[in-house]
DNA sequence: TGGGGTCCT
DNA sequence: AGGACCC
């Protein structure tokens, strides 16, 4: 590779010089506008950390709904489209729709200011996150007819094109060399960030955009002469790889229209040979639009952004790299790889200085099924036991919800995949977390204590009412907040969370994932849990902080939303049109080999180059062939009849 | 300053 | 059990 272990020894000291007394690298100028992030000022003295073999062949995209809570509304409620909008948890938007961005309203703002910005904004509660569940649900069905779908967050997902892009392109004919649809990234655009507080939300300044009314800005990339190195002139492109990121870019196009025609939800996309570039540029032309970033762009793309903006870099990170003069990518750069290990520690420092240069090792793999499911509600105070359980009425009804909703989903998958029993995600054990700026408490910040239990047997049963599961619930929670808050207490969230459920499912053909032999007792199979029945008064402020001390709650989340709805002449109903074409996508992936075992032994900075030989093995052979086909895969008559038995009736 | 999650220490 | 990270 790139060698050049030469230029590395002087970096320490020059850097220091260079960084602390040089010019500040981010940020020209500005207040409060957009942050146009400058130029690369130049290639990095340390050297780049190799990518593994795979890395020119490998597809991936990442898709991102746009506002995703604010399109799910206007879905279910029509009346919104088109108006300024915006979704709420408690006093804070939490996603705005586009003609509320135009306003100035931004994620994380507080009502008021949105409603001082913007008097004819619609808020709509999205504290209740079941619909949004369900959606999200319905776009992964979607997205895994073409390829491997990894999660994260209800509206993100990485999908793994390589093996359909192989497939388009043995097979020949048009779609093998098509045209490239959508954005092109290059080294003429400059990228910026509208909001100082979230410098990772960048997007794309193009130059020709006085007249893009098209939205396509894709210039004929340069070719390179055979042999060439494809990095050594970013728009100098490699024509095999440029013609698999055209052929990836097809298919992302493909995957958001059916998404949308099985939803009704817009999306974004980006489109890179790795998770990380992916993820970087499928914001760049939001909304509706996708965005490819041809692989000799990656190290100019990178390189001005504030270490923020890395994946991997959270709060913690940022402070302690800029507290050392490292405020960019390129700054990043320019320290060696051991140094960041110190700084971060091994496991973030590599990430991150790989991050730097647009590097990402990490296979797009499946998200087994949860380890924890909670539910939260916060409000402006809790201070006495009565009002503790008042708060324990409302969230333990829902947390019974959501165990089921995952007993199902298992259900789904272990049958699906074949099992012949679904061991039921009973959960062992129960959590309760709580932040108290009490006397007991942890005083001011923000940080939250826990404690947890064994989950009573009673919570798991499903065949028994609903109410007397919501009680063992509440009464184990509060034995637990009894032994700890001893010195009275003044809370501000209370939050119950099961999870270590037991043991998986017993399968036909033992695959990964899924272990053998155990089917262990609790779990009945029985079905038809109600949720609780609405018990107490109408509760108005839709947008209101409860108060449990002034007799606030008492309704379920899941209720107050229907509440809510019906206050708004809504049907109350589920949602109307578009959300139900999903159908097909039943995920014969859930279960696809997780491949690898990039050997997690603790390398820090100076051994990883020679450990390298082994990544590029292990990763060298995956995924292709993986993905069967396009076709979801048909479930027999036995299977299907086994997932209504153990399925029940459907409610709802 | 929300209501979820993950993983590491 | 708590902290850092992600959305």
């Amino acid at each position: 590779m790139e060698g050049a272990a030469s230029a590395e020894k002087r970096s320490v000291e020059d850097f220091r010089v260079r960084v602390h007394g040089g010019p500040h690298p981010l940020r020209a100028g500005s207040e409060g506008g957009a942050t146009t992030f400058g130029r690369d000022d130049d290639a990095g003295w340390a050297p780049r950390p190799p990518d593994d073999a795979n890395a020119s062949r490998r597809i991936v995209a990442h898709f991102d709904v746009d506002a995703f809570y604010s399109q799910v509304e206007e879905l279910r409620d029509p009346r919104l489209r088109g108006r300024p909008m915006a979704v709420t948890q408690k006093f804070l938007i939490v996603t705005a729709n586009y003609a509320a961005r135009s306003a100035g309203l931004k994620k994380l703002m507080s009502t008021t200011k949105a409603k001082a910005l913007c008097p004819e904004v619609a808020l709509v509660s999205g504290e209740d996150l079941t619909p949004y569940r369900a959606c999200a649900k319905k776009v992964r069905a979607a997205l895994e007819r073409f390829g491997t779908c990894e999660k994260l967050g209800l509206d993100e997902c990485w999908v793994d094109l390589t093996a359909e892009v192989d497939r388009r392109i043995a097979a020949g004919g048009p779609a093998s060399d098509p045209p490239l649809v959508g954005h092109r990234h290059s080294s003429e655009h400059v990228v910026e960030s509208d909001n100082a507080h979230r410098p990772m939300d960048i997007r794309a300044v193009d130059p020709e955009r006085t007249n893009a009314s098209d939205g396509v800005h894709h210039p004929v990339p340069p070719r390179c002469e055979d042999g060439a190195d494809p990095d050594a002139n970013p728009d100098v492109s490699d024509p095999a790889r440029e013609r698999r990121l055209r052929v990836g870019a097809a298919i992302a196009a493909e995957a958001r229209d059916a998404v949308r025609s099985a939803t009704g939800l817009r999306m974004s996309a980006g489109i890179a040979h790795n998770k990380m570039l992916a993820k970087l540029v499928s914001g760049l032309h939001k909304p509706d639009d996708q965005t490819t970033l041809p692989a000799g762009v990656a190290a100019k793309l990178v390189s001005p952004l504030p270490v923020r903006a890395l994946p991997g870099v959270g709060h913690g990170a940022e402070r302690t790299l800029v507290h050392r003069g490292v405020r960019t990518a390129a700054d990043l750069r320019r320290v060696t790889r051991s140094e960041v290990c110190e700084w971060l520690g091994p496991r973030v420092g590599r990430k991150v200085h790989d991050a730097a240069w647009g590097v990402d090792r990490e296979e797009v793999a499946p998200k087994p099924a949860p380890n924890f499911v909670t539910c939260e509600d916060s409000f402006r105070s809790c201070t006495t036991w009565s009002s503790v359980d008042a708060v324990l009425a409302v969230i333990a009804p829902d947390l019974l919800a959501r165990m089921d909703e995952e007993y199902e989903d298992e259900v789904e998958r272990t049958v699906g995949a074949g099992a012949l029993i679904p061991a039921g995600r009973a959960a062992r054990t129960l959590t309760v977390k709580w932040r108290d700026v009490g006397p007991g408490g942890k005083g001011t910040g923000w940080s939250r204590s826990s404690a947890s239990t064994t989950m009573p047997t009673l919570a798991n049963d499903r065949s028994i009412d609903a109410k007397r599961r919501a009680d063992a619930l509440r009464e184990a929670a509060t034995r637990v907040l009894r032994s700890e808050l001893t010195r009275g207490f003044d809370l501000r969230a209370l939050n119950v969370g099961a999870g270590n459920f037991e043991p998986k499912a017993v399968t036909l053909n033992k695959r990964p994932g899924v272990e053998a032999g155990c089917v262990s007792g609790s779990s009945g199979i029985d079905v038809g849990t109600g949720r609780a029945a609405p018990h107490g008064s109408a509760f108005a402020a839709m947008n209101a902080r409860r108060d449990y001390d002034r007799g606030g709650g008492r309704m379920s989340k899941t209720e107050e939303r229907a509440l809510s709805e019906r206050e708004r002449g809504l049907g109350g109903g589920v949602f109307g049109g578009g959300l139900n074409g999903g159908g097909g996508g039943e995920s014969s992936d859930v279960f696809a080999e997780p491949l690898r075992d990039q050997d997690e032994d603790e390398e820090d900075g100076d051994s990883f180059y020679a450990d390298l030989a082994d990544v590029q093995r292990s990763s060298a052979m995956p995924s292709i062939g993986r993905v069967q086909s396009l076709v979801p895969r048909k479930r027999g008559a036995e299977q299907a009849s086994l997932l209504s038995f153990f399925k029940g009736p459907s409610k709802r």
